[in-house]
DNA sequence: CAGACATATTCCTTTAGGCGTATATATGAC
DNA sequence: GTCATATATACGCCTAAAGGAATATGTCTG
């Protein structure tokens, strides 16, 4: 998950990542709509590997990257907790000012849950 | 989105995230349950909060901080693309194939990762 | 007011990571 | 084999950003 994030917070690998949600492509491809230079998209291609967002298929002399969409699977599943969170009650502050006066203070501005 | 992706990125901030997952908590309460220097923490809250995935209010002499649903849910928005396409047919490298090739060669790569 | 407590900010050092250039590797055509 | 093409890797440079220590700010209590 740590991986998939810190892959993922590059712009550049984004920008590669939302290429290939269309469609699988070869390194030169996304040379040439990027308008980077190709060492570096091959780096990049290469961190998003290692987490596991992009395999790779040799055709050829090129290799054709797409997405696996296992690793967006496994984001999707890490907000899953937040999911049910944000549909109840997100807002438990006061709940928590409760917990941290706790000792039966008197209450003055009269704010209730 | 950029800002909230670098934002998780970072492995302390993701864990504070988690644990204001749970309920909104002062910074103090973050430092002791995360064993992180105060400094570290308040700078780690500060990146958060301007990537918008945490506000705050004052309690007296603490800093309450809590998750901010919107932003988990523009992460969660990103990933609707994604969630359509996975759902169909994600490989599509053989179309891929043919698009390249145009004629149809043999296809016994079979090498994996 | 002083003094405590909680948090934020500043400054400095160190490290991680991105970019550019050059080069290495692999495959196909001849 | 040589050459061309496609991609990967290595090396050095440079900037962003994380960590540590000290200090500033703010708030409460007496």
């Amino acid at each position: 998950m740590q991986e998939i994030l810190s892959a993922l917070a590059e712009p550049n690998r984004l920008q590669i990542v939302e290429l290939l949600r269309r469609k699988p492509l070869a390194v030169g491809e996304i040379v040439e709509r990027l308008g980077l230079r190709q060492p570096q998209v091959s780096k990049h291609l290469r961190v998003l590997s290692d987490a596991g967002l992009v395999e790779v298929r040799p055709l050829g002399q090129q290799r054709i990257y797409r997405l696996r969409a296992q690793a967006l699977k496994e984001l999707d599943g890490w907000l899953d907790p937040y999911r049910r969170t944000w549909n109840e009650r997100f807002d438990q502050l006061d709940d928590v000012l409760r917990d941290l006066k706790g000792k039966d203070k008197e209450r003055k501005d009269g704010r209730r849950k």
